[in-house]
Order: C-alpha cells, then structure tokens, then sequence
DNA sequence: TAAATAGTGTCTCTTAGACAATATTAT
DNA sequence: ATAATATTGTCTAAGAGACACTATTTA
C-alpha cells in the first residue's frame, strides 16, 4: 500500500492527481494597520472576487522556491520572512478540478514595498486591513484567518514582529505594529521591559524626529537574536 | 499568474504535476520509551530500508481522510489524534518522480493497538524507539525530526500528551509518559502541582494496584479541558 | 506655554523551581 | 520489617501586571 510499496516499475502517470499550488498571504503594516495583498479574479470561478496570490509549482521547484517567486511576482520583494503555513487541500475547493495548495505566509516591511516594482498584474492587486476583507474566492477566507492565528501565536513567543518594520524603528513603532496585531493595547512600561529585557534589539544611537513631541530613539534588531529567544513567550 | 488566474477553459491535464502522498508518523508510548511504526520497503528505491507508512492522496479524497485512512489500515486503529504536522516537497526527495507529501502525525494509546488488527502488510511493520533509529528511506528522517520537535513542543503548552495514555492512567503514569517524550526529569511534586491546578484532569475515584507499592489513584482526561488550557505553558 | 510624544520605577501577586518526609501496599 | 510506590507542603526567586509622572521637542 502506499507510495512505498509501489512496484519499481510502476507509471506515475497511470494515476490521477491533483494540482498543486503555492498561495501566499503577503501580509504588511500600513497606516497602523494590518494588510493583506490581494488579486482581483478576472474569469470564473469566483469572477471578480479577491483571492490569495498563487499559482502552480512547477515540476522541478521546491515548495518555498515556488512561494518565493509566487511573492516576488505580485510584490518584486525578495529576501523577506516567508514561512509554511498550512496545506488546504479538500476535494472541492476548487469547483474546476482537485487542487491542493500549499499556503505560505510572508511578512512585508512597508518600506521594502516602496521600493519594489509592482508585479506584472499590480492592476488588478490591492491592498486590504485583515480585519475588513472582502468577498474572497475559494477557501481563501479560511486561509487567511488560519494566517491571521499563527501570526498572533506566534508573536507571543518569537521575534517574528520585527520583520513587518524597517530596519530602525522606535518602540513605540514596535508597540504599535504589536497592538495592531493582537488586537489590543499594551501597557507602555511593561511593553518596553519585556521588549529591552529579552535583548533583541539594540540602540543604533541616533535618533528620530518628525512632527511634534520628543524625539525618540531607534533600535535596530540584533541579527543573532532570533534563535536565544524562541525558548520563552514574550506575551503569556 | 498562477492558478487564479487561469483561463476557465484550462485543460489541468496539460501541466506536469507532481503526485501527491500523506505520510503518517504513528507515534505511541511502550516501556517507557516512544516508538514510531515504520514500513519495511520491499522495492527500490531504497529497498530494504525502513519508511514512514503512506500512501496516495485519491482524488476525490481529503488530505485528513487520506492520513485517516492509512493510520487505519496500517493500524486498525479509528478516532485517536491526528494532526497536520507540514508538507515536504523537495524535487528530488523521491528519485523516481515528484512526489509532494503532506505529513501527518498520530498519537495511538498503546492499549488501543492490542485491539487493534494488523494492517494486511502487518509483517513489514515495525515499532521503533524514537530514540534509536534504523536507516531511513527519502527524506524521512527529517519529517521525524521534525515530529518529535513538534511533539514535545505541543506538550509543553497543550494536553496533546494524554492521547498516548489510555482512558485511565495514574499521574506516575502520566509524568513518566512527559519525561519520556520530553527527555529530562521533572519534579514530582511540581509536576502535580501543575497538572492539577490546570484542572484537565479528574479522579476516577478508584485505584491501581498491580504490584508492589502503595496503590495510585486513577485520573482520566477532561473531555472538555482541551479549549481552556491552551491559553499558557504547562512547562515554559 | 501648550500640545504631543518619549521615557522611566515600584509594588503586588502569581508562578516556577528547589527541596524531604509520610502513607500505603506487597513480600 | 523492608522494599516499593504514592502522596503531600513550604520557601524563595523571578516574572507579570497594574499604575502616573517627568522629559523633550514643535508650533
């Protein structure tokens, strides 16, 4: 039974078999707020409702490789967080034949998009708040609450907010990205201790000032941090 | 590009697409030690070697209900814990096509596999100690690493470990089943403590005796107690 | 000087972790 | 009685959470 007994002899090709895609929820911190990139559909099924940026994994590329050029197409931004998500994979969620896909999640710096090209489609991509999405396609609103959960999972117990934030940022910038997250206020002091205790990011020794109020200090994240930290939750 | 935004008239059978598989980590506790059921591979490639059970994804099947099934018929066993665990897609991970599997990993009370029947190639199956592996076949060493890493990680803040005792257990049972699987010692005292105060267990009301000792009470799990402990570690 | 934002310290309560003696059973 | 296993409580240290005022800048 099973792709280990198969005789060696045996024609893949003999079987059917679904499709595979890669989707990939691009997500980013714009204007205080959480946003996720967005196609518009042009044919059917699901003509003219917003769906998730995916497409096929070719036959000689790997999983993140195809996830990886899925974002680099719709955002031109490479070298950026990008993880697995989950695999999505039930016999009808797509009415026109069996596909399975693999849904990735990459975290976007706003600044890192300013510099991007738009992708081939940006007509037709946009930006929306993960907290007021419109009618999606498919599965794609399951998907992006399953994103929406690992994201605020996992920044109680890893680094991983401080990719959603240009290299210097001030805490208070920190804190924001991380309300705007969970979806709730934190207390400023606590905030800070948690945030200079735990020793992931470090002063870059200059300072930021536009509009009013004093300046403030920005910090840049320490690169070897990520792996001493993972052991404990920032946020229990 | 990609998937959503193909043309309705698409033939899919015109793409090359990789076969699709579940692979299921069956994980149970015996002696004191964590064991995993692996498949003896009879052909090539890598004949001879041992393998990690799946098998095909049918067409008109779920991801869950594949995983299901080949616990099932690997095990004969229904209804236990069964969870996503990630999907390996390496190009070249089989030698003989592409193959993208989505991996599972189930937790089988080791009571349940005395009822349980042998699956139809049961003389090709094997329990080993997690701890002491055989040479293994494609990549499969590294989706059981990345079992155990997930396991232990699930014990540590979710009650995922009582899907490996039977209904009933005492609570040496129970911290012997932690100390196994988390590899360390634990303090007896601050085990109760916890396990206790996190109140996802209830006495039976009678207790064990078998052999020497005094006798120990037997607790079985809360059905309902899975939703509210997951909020905070149990062994940060 | 008013408005805006940045920055700082203490107290309390809960929890984690270290630690040892008593209770109940079979042999 | 002895061996084996089960059961129980306290002290200390660290961390979480609540809470309010001062500092620095621009307009």
């Amino acid at each position: 039974m099973g792709v280990l007994d198969i005789p060696q002899n045996y024609d893949a090709s003999r079987y059917d078999r679904p499709s595979v895609t890669v989707d990939v929820v691009v997500l980013s911190l714009v204007d205080d707020d959480l946003k996720v990139l967005l196609i518009r559909r042009k044919g059917a099924p699901y003509a003219g409702m917003w769906a998730i940026p995916g497409g096929f994994v070719q036959i000689d590329e790997s999983l993140e490789a195809a996830a990886a050029r899925e974002l680099a197409e719709e955002t031109g931004v490479t070298d950026v967080y990008i993880e697995q998500l989950y695999t999505f994979g039930d016999p009808g969620r797509d009415p026109r034949t069996r596909v399975i896909t693999v849904a990735y999640f990459a975290l976007v710096p706003a600044d890192a998009l300013q510099v991007a090209r738009p992708g081939d489609d940006a007509a037709a991509a946009q930006w929306f708040s993960m907290f007021d999405l419109p009618p999606l396609a498919f599965d794609h609103h399951e998907i992006l609450t399953y994103a929406l959960t690992r994201l605020r999972y996992k920044l109680e117990y890893t680094m991983v907010g401080f990719q959603l934030l240009p290299d210097e940022f001030t805490l208070s910038e920190l804190q924001r990205a991380y309300e705007t997250i969970l979806g709730e206020a934190l207390d400023k002091r606590n905030f800070r201790r948690k945030i200079l205790s735990a020793a992931i990011i470090e002063e870059t020794g200059h300072k930021r000032q536009e509009g009013e109020g004093r300046p403030a200090m920005l910090y840049r994240y320490r690169e070897n941090a990520v792996a001493e930290v993972k052991t404990r939750r920032l946020f229990p």
